[in-house]
RNA sequence: GUGGCUGUAGCUCAGUUGGCAGAGCACCUGUCUGUGGAUCAGGAUGUCGCGGGUUCGAGCCCCGUCAGCCACCCCA
C-alpha cells in the first residue's frame, strides 16, 4: 500500500482509462438508444437549490440524502440528487416555445449521501430520457421500449434481464376496492415494496403489527399475486399491445408488486432487473408523473421517463461477462526508436502516418528493441515499425504485424497503405 | 442512521497456542547486444489500513478510528 496519498472521499470513484471506457461504452449505448427514437441531448446545473426538492422528491431524499451545504451568500444548495425537477423546471420557463411531444435525455453526474455499497455510491452517473406532453399507454410503451433497446445492444437477452410493468392508479382503484383508506396508502406502498425482501410469513407479521387488519392483508396478498391483474385496467391492455407492436414484449411483465418510491409517479409504473440476481438493485426505473409541471408553477403537462445509474449496470455487464474488451491504447500503431541516431527519422515517419489518418505512438527514447515491443503488446498495439540502419540505408521501413507476428519491409513511401491493410485485416 | 464481516507485497490471498513477514500472479534482469506474447534461471518488493493499549515480545489479543463489503433503510 501507497504511504501518504490522501484517500479519496467516501463513496467516490476514480476512473482509470479501464473504469473510463466503460463509462464512454454506456454513454455511446445510452446515446444511440435514446437518438434511435428521436430523443435530443440536454443537461441541467449540478448545483441546484434545496427548495427545488423540497416536497416532490420524498421525505428520505431530501432530508437524508442530499449532498447539501450553504453558499457564501447564506442559500441552501444541494448537488443534484435526481434531475426530474431540474428537468420540470427547465420545461416550464420555456413552456410556450418548446415543440411537443418534448422528447429529452441526459447523461451526468448525481450525489447522493448513502452508505456505500454494492451497487451504490455517493457520487454516480446517470442516464436520465423523458417524453412530454401525451398522456398515452403508447408514450409509456415508447420509454420502455428505449430502456429494452439499451439492454439489448448491450447483449442483455430476455432471460437476463427483465422490465416489470405496474399503475398506480390501478393500485390505487383495487385499494379502494379493498377499503383501504387513502391515507395509508404510502404505508401500504412502503410495505409492498419490502415483500420481495422478507420471508412470506415475517412480512405478513410485520403488516399486522403495522396496522393492517387480517382481512385487508388477505386481499392485499391476493392483488399482489394477481398477475393478470392487468387485464382488467385499460391503460394496461393498451400498453401490452403497444409493446408487442414494438416488438419488445418478451422482456417485460406485468407485476403488482412494483410501486416505486418517488412521490410524484401517478401512473405507470416500471423497474428493469437483472434475472440471474448477482444484483438484487434495480438497473433502471421510472415512470408517468402527471402533476410534476403543475407543481413547480408550470401549466399542467404530464410526462413519462426513467433514470439508469452506471453502477447497477456495470455490475450486471459483468455479471453476465458482458464488459466490452479493453484496447489500452487509442493508437494502435507504434514506431520505434533503433537508435539515438534514427530518433529523428523516427518521428518524422510518426508524422507521416499522422498526417494519413492514424493513430500513432513514438516510443520516447532510445531503448532496447525487445522492450519497445513488450511495451507495444502491452498496450495492445496492433503494428510496430522499425527505422534501423538496414532500413534507412535502403529507404525503407520494417512493419511488423503484432497479431500475426509477421514483419516485412517496405519502401518508406508505402508505409501507411501497408498499415491501414494490415488495420483493415482485423 | 442501525447491526455484522473484512483490511498483510502492485494484484489475489496464506500466516499455527502471541515468538525471524510468506505463496501465486504481475514486475525487473538474464537466457536473446535487430523484435512482443511462450519456457527456464535469477532478483527486488512491506508503516501487516491508521492511532492507542496489554505483553519480555503483537500481523495475531483489547479499545478507538478510517475504508470496503453484507443485511436493514432508501434508491439509479
Amino acid at each position: 500500500m501507497a504511504k501518504n496519498i490522501i484517500p479519496s472521499v467516501k463513496g467516490t470513484r476514480e476512473f482509470y482509462p479501464e473504469e473510463m471506457a466503460l463509462r464512454n461504452f454506456l454513454y455511446k449505448k445510452m446515446c444511440e438508444a435514446s437518438e434511435s427514437f428521436g430523443y435530443q441531448e440536454w443537461d441541467a446545473p449540478y448545483l441546484e437549490t434545496l427548495e427545488l426538492y423540497a416536497a416532490k422528491s420524498g421525505e428520505e431524499l431530501v432530508q437524508e440524502q442530499a449532498f447539501t451545504f450553504e453558499d457564501r451568500g447564506g442559500t441552501r444548495v444541494t448537488l443534484r440528487p435526481e434531475l426530474t425537477l431540474s428537468l420540470a423546471r427547465m420545461i416550464a420557463k420555456k413552456q410556450r416555445q418548446l415543440t411537443y411531444p418534448v422528447r429529452w435525455w441526459s447523461f451526468g453526474p448525481f450525489w447522493r449521501y448513502e452508505r456505500p455499497q454494492k451497487g451504490r455510491s455517493r457520487e454516480f452517473f446517470q442516464w436520465n430520457i423523458d417524453m412530454l406532453g401525451p398522456d398515452s399507454p403508447e408514450a409509456d410503451a415508447e420509454l420502455i421500449a428505449v430502456a429494452i433497446k439499451f439492454m439489448k445492444s448491450v447483449g442483455l437477452e430476455p432471460e437476463q434481464a427483465r422490465v416489470y410493468v405496474n399503475n398506480r392508479q390501478l393500485m390505487d382503484s383495487e385499494f379502494d376496492k379493498l377499503g383501504i383508506p387513502t391515507e395509508s396508502r404510502l404505508n401500504i406502498s412502503n410495505l409492498v415494496d419490502r415483500r420481495s425482501k422478507m420471508k412470506a410469513d415475517a412480512w405478513a407479521k410485520y403488516a399486522l403489527e403495522n396496522g393492517l387488519s387480517q382481512e385487508h392483508l388477505d386481499g392485499l396478498i391476493a392483488l399482489l399475486e394477481n398477475k393478470d391483474l392487468w387485464k382488467e385496467w385499460e391503460d394496461l391492455r393498451r400498453l401490452f399491445a403497444a409493446l408487442d407492436a414494438l416488438g419488445v414484449r418478451e422482456y417485460v411483465e406485468f407485476d403488482p408488486n412494483i410501486v416505486r418510491g418517488l412521490l410524484y409517479y401517478t401512473g405507470t409504473v416500471f423497474e428493469a432487473f437483472d434475472l440471474s440476481g448477482g444484483v438484487r438493485r434495480a438497473i433502471l426505473g421510472g415512470g408517468r408523473y402527471g402533476n410534476l409541471l403543475a407543481d413547480v408553477g408550470g401549466d399542467p403537462l404530464s410526462g413519462i421517463g426513467f433514470a439508469m445509474g452506471d453502477v447497477v449496470i456495470g455490475i450486471v455487464l459483468a455479471e453476465n461477462d458482458l464488459l466490452p474488451a479493453f484496447t489500452p491504447s487509442p493508437a494502435p500503431v507504434l514506431v520505434t526508436i533503433f537508435d539515438k541516431e534514427f530518433q529523428q527519422a523516427s518521428l518524422a515517419l510518426s508524422a507521416e502516418l499522422r498526417e494519413a489518418g492514424l493513430n500513432v505512438i513514438n516510443y520516447p527514447e532510445p531503448a532496447k528493441i525487445g522492450k519497445q515491443f513488450k511495451f507495444a503488446n502491452a498496450m495492445g498495439m496492433k503494428v510496430a515499425l522499425v527505422l534501423g540502419a538496414d532500413e534507412v540505408e535502403s529507404g525503407q521501413v520494417a512493419v511488423k504485424d503484432l497479431i500475426s507476428g509477421e514483419q516485412v519491409k517496405v519502401a518508406r513511401a508505402d508505409v501507411p497503405e501497408k498499415v491501414h491493410q494490415i488495420l483493415a485485416s482485423e
